[in-house]
Parts: C-alpha cells; sequence; structure tokens
DNA sequence: ATGAAAGCGCTAACAA
DNA sequence: TTGTTAGCGCTTTCAT
C-alpha cells in the first residue's frame, strides 16, 4: 500500500493540514517542522495519489487551453481529435479542453490570441505558434504566472515551456532520403516545395533531405524551390510554371502544404516520363493521392498522438505538483505507401 | 458537473446505497424501485466516476494477469514495457499487473499456465497463446466466471474475449509487398522463412505477401520455404543449406523471428549478387542488421502499445462496470528502414 | 427491503 | 502556527 498523508502526518507527529501545507509550499509553518514534513515525507516516497486529488478538487475543475493555427489547416484535425480524446479519459478527474483555433501564422493574430488565453486563466497551455521573440515573451510572461506550457508540433524555443511534443523535422526530411535511395538511383532534378521561407519546421525538413541524399551519394540538383504558403491554388500556379519552365525536372518533393495543388499541376498534363513526388503528412487528399499512386509514399508525424500527449503531460504536471520529469516527446516519423495509408 | 449517485438517489427518492445495489444488480431491492432507480439512471445520463470508485475500493486493490510466450523471445520486451507502463500509470488507482512468462508455444504449457492464472482470481486477463480448441475452452471457462480476457498480439478466435488487440497480420504481408514493389521490379526468386507452420500469423504474412506481390505484377516464384522456429541456430543450418541448393535466390522473406540466423546464414559468404531481404519487427537483433543493411526493411506493430492499450482496456472495463465499446485494436504496421529505425 | 454512516486520500475552510 | 472538520463520489457495513 503506497503512503499517503495520513501516513506522514503520524509520522511527524502532526495534523494531515498542516502536511498538507508543507507540501504545497503554502505559509503558516513553522520552518523546522516544515524541514522535518518534507524529509519524513520524501523518504517515505510519499506520491499524491491522483483518485483523492482529483476527488478533491472537483469544485475547482481543471482547464486546459489549446492555440493551434488550424483553420483552414485539415492536419490539425487529428490533432485536436488527441485533444479529445485526452478530454474525455479525463473527464472523470474533472478536465476539460478549451481550443483556440486561429488562422495563418500571423504573428499579430497569434499574440492576441496568446492574450486572450492568458485571460482565461487555464491551469495549463498547448501552443503552436511561431517562433519569435514577441511570441516567447509573451508565453514567458504566463509560465511565469506559474502556468505550465507545453509547446506542441513545433517549438518555440528559449523560452521556459515544460516541454515539446511533436516531430522532429530534420529527422523526417532524411528518412524520405533514405526511402527514396532505395527506390532509384537516378539522377534527380528536383523540384522543392516548402510551405514558406520563414517556418523553421519546413527549412528542416529540406535540409535533413539534401544532407540525406548526400549521405547516400544519389547524385541530384535543386532546379527550382517554391514557396505553397499552404494554399492548393497558389500551389498549383507556381508548380505549373516552374514545370512549364523546367522540364528535366524529375522529382517533386513536398515539404508541407498545398500537396494537392502540386499533384494536380503534375497530372495536369501528359507527361513524358513520370515525376516522382513525396510528401509529408496524410490529410485526406493527400491519402487519396497516394492511394492513386500519384504520392511514391508520405511520411506522418503521428499528429494524434501529439495532442494525446500534450494533455496528458499537463495533467501528469498538475498532478504530480511539478515533480515531474518534464522530457520532450519526439513522435516517430511513419512511412506511409499505399498499403498502409489507412492505418 | 456529471451525474453522481447523489443526484440519482434524490431524483428517485431513495438512498445512495439503494441506488448501489441497483446499479450492481445486488439482491435486496424491491423489483419496482430498482426499475425505477435504473430508468432514471440512464435518463440522466449517469456514468460512475472514476475517482471516486477507486477510491472507494482501495482495499481491494486490482490486479491483472498476463500470459505471455515471452521465455527466449525478446519481441515481447518491448509489449512488457506497455503492460509495465500502463501499471504505473494506474498505480494510484490500485491497478497491478503480474506477467505469467512460458517459453514456446506448446498446448499443455499453455492450458497449465492458464489454469494457474484463473486460480490466482485475477479481475481481468490479458492472453497471448495459440487457437486450439482445448485453449479456446479453458478462456471461455474463466470468461464465464465473469473475468474479462483481452487477447494480445495473436487473436483466439470464437471465444468470448472482450477484445483483440494487435496487428492484422495479413496486412504487414501486403504491405511488405507493396514496399518491394516500389524498390525492385526485377523477377523475384523467394526464400520464404516462416516461424512455424502452425501459427496463423505466420502464415497470413505469407499470403498477404504473395498475394500483394501478385497484385503488383511482380514475377515471382517461392524457390524454397521453411520453418525457422523462432530459432536462430536452426534459421542458419536451414538457411545455408537452401541457398547452396538454390543459387538463384535473390530475395528472402522471413515471416517470424530467426532473423539474425537466416542473415548470418547469407552474410557468412560472399555473394554474386546481394540477396534482399525483408523481415518483421524490430528486436535488437533485427535493429543492427537494419542499420547494417543487411535487411532493407522490417515491418513493425507496434509492441508497446499493444501492452499499454490492453491493459488500459480491462481497466475501463471494470471501471464503467461492462458499459464499455469492446472493439478491438488493431496496431499500424509500421514501416522501418535505417533512417527511422530507431524511432 | 432500505437507510444511515463510515471511510478511501486529499484539500480547503474554519477554529484555536 | 497548527489542528479539526467537512466533503468530493463511491462502496460497504451495520442498523433498521
Amino acid at each position: 500500500m503506497a503512503v499517503t498523508i495520513k501516513d506522514i502526518a503520524r509520522e511527524a507527529g502532526v495534523s494531515r493540514g498542516t502536511v498538507d501545507r508543507v507540501l504545497h509550499n503554502r505559509s503558516g509553518v513553522k520552518p523546522e517542522v516544515s524541514q522535518r514534513v518534507r524529509s519524513i515525507a520524501s523518504e517515505m516516497g510519499f506520491s499524491p495519489n491522483r483518485a483523492g486529488k482529483v476527488l478533491a478538487a472537483r469544485k475547482q475543475p481543471i482547464r486546459f487551453g489549446c492555440l493551434l493555427p488550424s483553420i483552414g489547416n485539415p492536419f490539425f484535425d487529428d490533432l485536436m481529435m488527441g485533444f479529445h480524446l485526452a478530454e474525455k479519459e479525463l473527464a472523470d478527474f474533472g478536465v476539460s479542453v478549451d481550443i483556440l483555433q486561429v488562422k495563418s501564422f500571423d504573428k499579430d493574430i497569434h499574440l492576441k490570441a496568446i492574450a486572450k488565453m492568458k485571460a482565461n486563466n487555464y491551469q495549463g497551455l498547448c501552443i503552436t505558434s511561431i517562433d519569435v521573440p514577441e511570441v516567447k515573451e509573451a508565453i514567458d510572461a504566463i509560465i511565469a504566472s506559474g502556468v505550465p506550457v507545453v509547446t506542441v508540433n513545433t517549438d518555440i524555443t528559449a523560452t521556459g515551456r515544460m516541454c515539446y511534443v511533436g516531430p522532429d523535422y530534420y529527422h523526417g526530411g532524411r528518412t524520405a532520403a533514405g526511402l527514396l535511395s532505395m527506390i532509384t538511383q537516378q539522377e534527380l532534378s528536383l523540384l522543392v516545395v516548402t510551405g514558406s521561407f520563414n517556418i523553421k519546421g519546413h527549412n528542416e525538413r529540406i535540409k535533413g533531405f539534401t544532407e540525406g541524399l548526400e549521405e547516400h551519394g544519389i547524385p541530384f540538383e535543386v532546379v527550382c524551390t517554391l514557396e505553397s504558403l499552404d494554399d492548393d491554388n497558389h500551389a498549383f500556379v507556381m508548380t505549373e510554371r516552374c514545370l512549364e519552365k523546367n522540364p528535366m525536372i524529375n522529382t517533386i518533393f513536398i515539404a508541407a502544404g498545398g500537396v494537392k495543388g502540386v499533384c494536380n499541376a503534375v497530372t495536369d498534363k501528359p507527361r513524358q516520363k513520370p515525376i516522382r513526388i513525396m510528401s509529408f503528412d496524410d490529410v485526406p487528399a493527400t491519402k487519396a493521392l497516394v492511394k492513386q499512386g500519384v504520392i511514391s509514399f508520405t511520411l506522418c508525424q503521428e499528429p494524434r498522438q501529439q495532442g494525446y500527449v500534450s494533455i496528458q503531460k499537463l495533467f501528469s504536471y498538475l498532478m504530480s505538483e511539478g515533480k515531474t520529469p518534464l522530457e520532450d516527446t519526439i513522435t516517430k516519423t511513419i512511412i506511409k505507401i499505399p498499403e498502409n495509408i489507412e492505418d
């Protein structure tokens, strides 16, 4: 049987109330008593019981807030499913999860959203945002007020965030190169499509990819690199123009959104030789294209897991009063081909 | 705020004790009262609170038993990690997990083990065993006594098991074929290595593989099929002999254990042309061989997830008193190549 | 057949 | 500064 505050109280010769005060660093305990209780607690290996805590705290339910740049981006649907799954599992423990969705990566929009979340006094935050100084400051201000923050999907470095839950973008790019090197050894004339030159994750994928190709000794030339802005129409136009100008292109590496637009530009016209396409993630449009064989493979990052794990981490953190390992969770790079795209 | 037994009691004009009796089908309640309470409960959408349940039940902790044919088989290490992770997460709720390990797939050993588990009066069981009538009977007897059983990793069909948690073996085989078809179009002279002709999962992998090849129009011939008995030494000898007799073999499909033995037989002698090897799972030996490039790719099945999920399912089941969706969980087919083998 | 009460581990409000 | 008490949702025991 695990040790309880009652055990500690008995052992220390004080009341349970005093133990509770000590364990929560509340004022009003004589330093020597506090010291003794503390040492006894750690000596006995005390760890608070979640069920007890939850039950006692039922009048002040736990609320978590999540910020996602998900409007118009179906990628985040799976991630939100993860949020909701965790919320459902923790419902009995008084946990509820609010999701604040914004559109795009505009700095002011994000700052406003973060201010809004702060005003809501959540007990914990999951944030997918942009890695710029103003956002960092805003987040650190929240953390300073004692609210734990988890960065999801995209890290915001050098803040006091509790941990990061998401993929290793560079690793994703390298895996693409590794798989491609198994499929073909021919010289690659590459079109690289990124989402935005300003988004670190996209750049890292590209870097991982090209460095991986070099390591495998695959000869390649990046004929052209363009921004899709995660927009299919824009991607379509840019890709079409690029392919027309550069008929030698035989391979397309899509590091972000706009997948459907790129693929449409490829399939719209008959090609002498097929163009091999790689992509990331598996939004419905991408799934369909993989199944049709238009895309050779797509590399996924367990978005559902990302949502689920971040909420669970926040909860664990609160339950253990910060005495929790704050390790990052790096999600796997999942290779999907037609056969396992529906897994 | 969720509805509690207190609410129901008030609404029905009875005491909480009576509500509890009704909800647990215990005797000693007038049928009409029972009926009323029951309908009010479902009307109000009552769902018992886990924290409350757990706390009240603390004197009779929850014990789960797990049977695994894991002795001498490192594959199950990850699965056991999943068991332990779930146990750790549920420790506050009084859950403990016992693992009974046996060696091999011998029927009598399994029957004896199952009898042992039954004698231990666990509140729930996770079982990886063999799909034969005697085992089925033994399991159904346990289920009849009211203990929920989850089949893990290998299903035991046509029993009253609550659900199956594990891979789709056929699907794994097909995925291997799909990936292989991307890598090569040359005619395959195949050596197929299975673990045992008597294990359904292995046979299904092979079937999925060959049917997948046909669908992709890859010409192939199965030159030889042999049993490794999941033993490296045995696999080594058999493979060596087979390769000597059949020098045209250019591809090896390993559907089960003995991976290291097969690979050693391949690498021991210099070959005119390289032999392509595919395998399943990622035990340490396999991981190393993938990284060395001896194995082209290996297909994994989330063993850790299997262990974790099965325990969580049992717990959910007990907590909700059987009013839980009893859906199977089919784990993903995860493609691993050198780049992502350590994920 | 049913109600009342105690207690699981913890927190918070109130007393002292 | 510290102890006492009530109560979170549920189960169990005892009393009626």
